[in-house]
DNA sequence: GCATATACTTAAGAATCTTATGTATATTTG
DNA sequence: CAAATATACATAAGATTCTTAAGTATATGC
């Protein structure tokens, strides 16, 4: 089967927090293999996070406070759910307006087209 | 004096290489320290290039056959300016198209409003 | 003259991701 | 029903890219 081309590796770095930040905070509650397919599924292949960047990213959010952990079992085989915490809602927040405010920032700095919404 | 925050670094990770081919290919030629001087006003310091990363940067698109070079003498003190070799700005232009997509991507992903322009 | 700005260089370390491997259960398919 | 694939987690070694810091030297402003 084919496999669409990703962006390169180095642009998507950095915003892998923030992506998991704001899906938990449309969804409510996730695992990360969820996670790995959303991501892959609503960018048609183009954003594909792996599982070793994600989980050690997870432990990392867990440990700061940011994401609050919940097991549930399938059968024999756990999942891990997380959701923000109340300071992770908030850290949310914080990154989804960063990322919106560099990406206008870079569109700026490139002379391309502003964009609309959100004067 | 003031120094206006920066966006998180993870964030401007990954896009230097195409910050400074935009800027190469709108400007004809530039010097390193003046690379980090029009990044900075433009963005109002909210992205502020450092040398430690754009030197390193420069010789390697150099290496790479990206980029030329150009020296030249202010009085006693070396200038080297830099411009896209014919390759360069085929790289350039793959390089912008290709953050652009990322943004709109990212735009999706997060929910955020779509962006004007290039249907 | 001294502080600051200009201008380039590079090395050590940190942060983040890729690649690879490991473990194990569940489901689909021939 | 056996084998292949999908689900689901974990983590270590290595690569890449940037930060921090130090070094060198000339030019300019006060």
């Amino acid at each position: 089967m084919y496999i669409c081309p990703m962006y390169s590796s180095e642009l998507i770095k950095g915003t892998l927090k923030t992506i998991v930040l704001n899906l938990l905070k449309e969804q409510g509650k996730m695992y990360g293999y969820e996670i790995t397919q959303k991501v892959k599924d609503k960018t048609s292949g183009k954003i594909q996070i792996t599982e070793g960047a994600l989980y050690p990213t997870l432990h990392a959010l867990e440990k700061q406070g940011v994401l609050d952990i919940e097991k549930q079992y399938i059968g024999k085989r756990v999942r891990k759910y997380y959701k923000l915490t109340e300071q992770g809602k908030t850290t949310a927040d914080e990154r989804v307006t960063e990322l919106t405010d560099f990406m206008n920032t870079m569109r700026y700095l490139l002379d391309l087209e502003p964009k609309l919404g959100n004067a």
